[in-house]
DNA sequence: TCATAATAATGTCTAAACGCCACTAAATCG
DNA sequence: CGATTTAGTGGCGTTTAGACATTATTATGA
């Protein structure tokens, strides 16, 4: 096809033109018994039938309005709940990605709280969370591998700038907790005082005047994230992207 | 649709399967007489024919193996060359962004040389470049806008802490010119100490022996790129679908 | 020819940020 | 009640970044 040709079904016949197939794949990580996991769907269908891969779909015209949405609905499908952060990771699209034919996928970034969905996967045998050593064993669909380290390398480097990682925590979480999940993160220890230091300066996180008792040792104050930096900020930025003409 | 219908023609029948549009818009950025300026194209078709867009178009599915393939040929296409910086920005997809049907863009930001494209593009009348500050007052296409504004805010982040923004200079450049496009691009001046520090720290910028001479004054030092750094690493990255820079 | 202007590049002082370790605080356990 | 355990703070030395003065190298022109 000439670029005329191209050109003119571009514009004309939107029928005639050969479109790749779009999914969204959310990347969801939480943080339970001190690892990081990642949630995955067993394929009940081909390709890449039984093997394991990130809770994605495609886009329903009809039923999404947005590219979030269809990652949102996804994860409710999967999990019973909404996740309280979601950003966009990358999108990977080339000829050979899907068997079926040349394939788009945007990928998402979300985080949640183990407790949030427990009782929810727990009632279904396709659904499981994942660590990340035990990812090299299972067989992964697509290029789902690649995009999971895609996710993990971007969560590392939120980890060493910002408090993201705190929304695969409980609503009410304690310092120590956000710094063991944040040295999980980047396979390194963090000096606390330097940790807390970032964290106040951030001014994200506000008091709950609560303390959470250990079986031994000095409570721990439960934070909370402040209401400006919490769940769907993002979205409420998002839906102002569409508009057409200015 | 239910789930269950959706997942079967996920898989089996994709002809049945109504899917987005799919297009990939890059942003092509220069600088040129001390301001920064993107390449738009005027449309010769509807729908929103007469205006100005991002140089950007459907996916070739026979003769694009990759999303960036897609965003360099419609590069190539309006002006002549190949830009040694190319990194995706993002997607944005939804209802209502294309009035013929759900539509989805995979956007790239582009820098390339003034000069590289200057003779090419001095022989069409459909395609400019275009200073910030004029985009208030062109007609617009789609969400092309936000689209550009977003990629101007993510090189404004990346002039910041690196030297991302020189594949916007020639081959050879020098320091104060690149703190100059620093400056446009912070809408701040930097300390010119403080610059060169953190330019020599990163250790990505080689002295090609050559010195620049004004009308008068001292000439300045050339540099160029040194080649980890340069051209198309990023594209090396890509096609195992990598991340760029750190 | 030689001071002057202009631009490039470096030296240096200061303040803020960060790593590090020791110390204090508040709880449980025996 | 003293030992242990975990949370949180104080404080010091080093590193990093900003601010600005100084030196370096060229063209210009009386």
């Amino acid at each position: 096809m000439t670029n005329d040709e191209q050109d003119y079904l571009e514009h004309y016949d939107k029928q005639a033109y050969d479109a790749p197939i779009v999914t969204v794949d959310p990347v969801l990580f939480t943080y339970h018994e001190e690892q990081l996991k990642v949630l995955l769907v067993q394929r009940s269908r081909p390709p890449d039938q039984q093997m394991w891969g990130l809770p994605g779909g495609f886009v329903d015209l009809k039923n999404d309005a947005t590219l979030e949405d269809t990652a949102l609905r996804k994860l409710r499908e999967k999990t019973g709940v909404v996740p309280p952060y979601l950003e966009q990771l990358q999108t990977f699209g080339n000829a050979w990605r899907d068997k079926r034919s040349w394939s788009v996928t945007v990928c998402y970034t979300a985080l949640i709280a183990h407790q949030e969905c427990a009782a929810h996967i727990a009632t279904v045998a396709d659904v499981r969370w994942v660590t990340l050593p035990e990812l090299a064993s299972l067989p992964l669909a697509f290029d789902h591998g690649t995009i999971i380290q895609q996710a993990r390398e971007r969560l590392r480097q939120k980890a060493l700038y910002s408090i993201v990682p705190a929304y695969a925590l409980p609503e009410k979480f304690t310092l120590p907790e956000l710094q063991q999940l944040h040295e999980v993160l980047l396979e390194m220890p963090l000096q606390k005082k330097s940790f807390r230091r970032r964290i106040e300066q951030a001014e994200l996180l506000e008091d709950t005047g609560e303390k959470r008792a250990e079986s031994s040792g000095r409570p721990a104050t439960l934070y909370r994230m402040k209401a400006e930096s919490g769940a769907y900020t993002f979205l409420r930025n998002l839906s102002g992207a569409g508009d057409a003409e200015a």
